[in-house]
DNA sequence: TTTAGAAATTTAGCTGACTAAAAATTTTGG
DNA sequence: CCAAAATTTTTAGTCAGCTAAATTTCTAAA
């Protein structure tokens, strides 16, 4: 972290980044080409390769720059969390939709997933299923919240319920992303649908009437 | 279907997705060129953009060319499913799985799966959402099967129960694809305790000991 | 049998991802 | 301030997906 050197790296990188983003934003992740980002990002084309070796390299680092920020949110709406369960766990949702969604468009997060099953196993994809594997945790992490609290009696392993339940919603967003007629209201109500049908019982026996 | 020119241009269609299936195992999507499945059904390079379009195209016709007989299959095993609805669905899931890799392997399928989200909403992933629907809806049949035998109490909406189960099984099967390490019984296993997770409480309330 | 029209092939070319190697630049450590 | 090491840029080129247009081939109907 120290010396010229490491800086200008560091710069490198932003800049290389920052340019991506505003390509793909603007004409596409197919149409941006590597040669444009670089005149943007002022290195050459050949450093955006050194660096990040392919164009999905790239897309991926992009979409991992945000990673840290999402977890920072949703670690702030855990403690907010409401006592209803279908509630919060909607609003978990709905935290990482808006956050995915302010930081780049549909047709761009169809082309990061398609990425990431590509690359799924390689160096460029680990990131990515490790940010999955965090929010299946996170969600744990929420329903144990919620346990502590009394209001989600009948689940007894958190973290299992968490990671199926995160499977689903992650489902459910791609669908969401993969559909451009979908809106925001027909996926909160299709994640609440599913939390009803999975949680619901559950929920019954907990809140006697 | 009738008239020479038909037949052969039912011929060449054959061709090329037999070649492109041969070249695809043998290479890999990528290495796969449409120049040489071209040479191999005989056929020019540009008929195949004719038919296809583009060699995402070609990759998802392939697979819409073994729809049928999934669907086929599937209807075949929901006569024969047993009474346990765990046990049956678990079956769903692997008849759906072992045809999907006697056809393809995985490396492949992890470009179908991409390939689908990129082309979603296009003329060209149509075939594949309309597959995954209709899987969705034969699974909601053989819960109503199941319900009307009596051994599946406590499930209202069959076919809202059917599009859940089926997504969440959906997302395992891309979890198992994009995962080479993971083995058929690892994925048998985490569909198993999805469902146990999601239909455990209403079969407990089915079938009082 | 001949011809009109449909469809496939040939040809030629564009574009952009990606790579290897040489040349130029610049930080760093002495 | 200088030499060495690290790194970026330049250069030159390969490869494959994809396209447009001209040409050839062949079916189908007269």
């Amino acid at each position: 972290m120290v010396g010229l050197r490491e800086h200008q790296k560091a710069g490198r990188r932003r800049r290389i980044l920052d340019a991506a983003r505003h390509h793909f934003l603007a004409s596409g992740y197919e149409a941006a080409t590597i040669e444009a980002i670089a005149v943007t990002a002022e290195v050459s084309a050949v450093t955006i390769y050194n660096y990040y070796g392919t164009k999905r390299g790239l897309l991926l680092a992009l979409v991992a720059q945000s990673d840290d920020i999402l977890i920072t949110k949703i670690n702030q709406m855990l403690g907010e969390a409401p006592d209803d369960p279908i509630e919060a766990i909607t609003r978990f949702a709905e935290t990482i939709r808006d956050h995915v969604l302010s930081y780049l468009d549909r047709p761009i997060w169809r082309y990061v997933i398609a990425t990431s099953v590509i690359e799924g196993s390689s160096h460029f994809g680990h990131a990515f299923a490790e940010l999955d594997r965090e929010m299946a945790r996170l969600l744990g992490r929420l329903l144990e919240t919620l346990k502590r609290r009394g209001v989600l009696r009948g689940v007894r392993d958190c973290a299992a319920v968490g990671e199926t339940l995160f499977k689903l919603q992650n489902a459910r967003f791609i669908e969401f992303i993969a559909n451009d007629a979908m809106t925001d209201q027909e996926m909160a109500h299709l994640v609440r649908s599913d939390l009803v049908l999975i949680l619901g019982e559950r929920l019954a026996v907990a809140e006697p009437a």
